[in-house]
DNA sequence: CTCTGGATGTCGCTA
DNA sequence: TAGCGACGTCCAGAG
């Protein structure tokens, strides 16, 4: 691993700087930059962002984000870059990220580096994410019971004209069923989600589906439409059905080191 | 302005790291953290890094953000901190960050800190964004007739039952027009926003309005349901819109020049 | 506080 | 490549 620190920061002129980024950029190093200075960007909108003291950097991938000091979401970034270049342009240090489709330009023009550091990241990890709708599609898939009493899932992500229906089934009247899924409180927005696939599928086979809305909470107005369109809503708590795979899981578990140990 | 930058760093031991970076959490300065981790998330969903190196930020309100080398998104942040410390435990540095509503928790657990700075940045910078949603809302609410010869705009943003509609007008012939824009490619999402404005106008005045929606494109879903609900679209591009404006700007500024001169 | 809809949303999947 | 929907989306604005 190489790690630049300066130990002289205030001797280095800009061309030192520039050259030290431009091979770190080569590099593919992770780069970050503290300085003041200017950021314009052109592209789906249009930004500018006079003076001030922010904190730029340049990913291994070439992506570039700025971040002022206060707040959560960058000021400025570029998710890739298809040019990601620095050099200077009279007094100050210019650094342009430019990415394609959609074509956008960012540019930061810094009037002073204060601190700059660029360093190989190694990272092998592995991020995995639970409780996520994919997770709440599964267990569902594997418990139909917590929906309603009788239902047959048939499918989960059925393709149909236009998206997909979450979960596809049959009650225990025979009748087919439309669930849409949200793992967080549904809003009318799904509401219509669910409406548009029950309308989908009313119009290619002529057989009216029931159309079921699955969430842990629901808006007044979502179970106001949900009334109006004549759907249904089960109110299921991802985190509970999280915990039941967990208890399902240790059993699975002692089982199989019971079986081990038999 | 005060930066921290270590000469001797390999000499520093995980005390004298906890207790600067516990100064700078107190003194609500920028942080910047490089270093082998793992971190853990658990709140609205769930998540699991395993060991490799990173980059973590600690912004001046106390935002979270932990950056992989590669990619554009964090993989694990926290927007806004109830409660940011930082630790030791055993033989590793623990950074925990709670926020409350939603509740969830950040846990990273450094194995080692290869570097770290903070710094208090100062940033008075103004951002102005041009070119989104609400330009062209103006734009277009001082000139209709790009939308359509003889539209008289009656509203901006005018506040419905639930939700606002971007622009309320009449048109030539006395008919109310509700008009949904996207500066963006417009998909099917959009067409049945515009349907319940349009249906919740009919549900409160019993007049069927005409609903058109105004975007630089159209998926091709779009326009097939735009159709079967009865409704109608304009293509309209933002930018086109925009030089337009500032053709405008500049011969109002050469009038007022003008006028200044005379 | 809840609800709604925009965003330079980004990202991943599918036809 | 376009379309579509999820996201720990985040965020501002309104009631």
């Amino acid at each position: 691993m190489f790690l630049f620190l300066n130990k002289d920061f205030n001797k280095l002129n800009n061309e030192i700087i520039v050259n030290e980024l431009k091979k770190a950029i080569a590099m593919k190093e992770l780069i970050i930059i503290i300085g003041n200075c200017t950021v314009d960007y052109i592209g789906r909108s249009e930004s500018k962002l006079t003076e001030g003291d922010r904190l730029v950097i340049i990913k291994q991938n070439g992506a570039l984000i700025i971040h002022r000091p206060d707040g959560y979401l960058p000021v400025n970034w570029q998710p890739e870059t298809s040019v990601i270049e620095i050099k200077n342009i009279g007094d100050k240090i210019v650094l342009t990220a430019v990415r394609n489709q959609p074509r956008e330009i960012v540019n930061v023009y810094f009037n002073k580096i204060y601190n700059y550091l660029h360093y190989k990241l190694i990272d092998h990890g592995e991020f995995v994410k639970y409780l996520d709708e994919s997770t709440m599609r599964d267990l569902l898939f594997e418990n139909p019971d917590l929906i309603e009493k009788g239902l047959r899932i048939i499918e989960k992500e059925k393709q149909i004209e236009y998206g997909s229906i979450d979960l596809f089934g049959v009650d225990k009247n025979g009748k087919p069923v439309i669930i849409e899924l949200k793992r967080v409180t549904a809003t009318r927005e799904a509401v219509h989600q669910l409406f548009n696939y029950v309308k989908n599928y009313m119009n290619k086979t002529s057989v009216k589906p029931r159309g079921i809305l699955v969430a842990p909470s629901f808006t007044v107005s979502a179970i106001e439409t949900l009334g109006k369109l004549g759907l249904e809503w089960r109110e299921v708590d991802l985190r509970k059905l999280w915990s039941l795979k967990k208890e399902k899981d240790v059993k699975h578990e002692s089982l199989l080191r019971f079986m081990g140990d038999g």
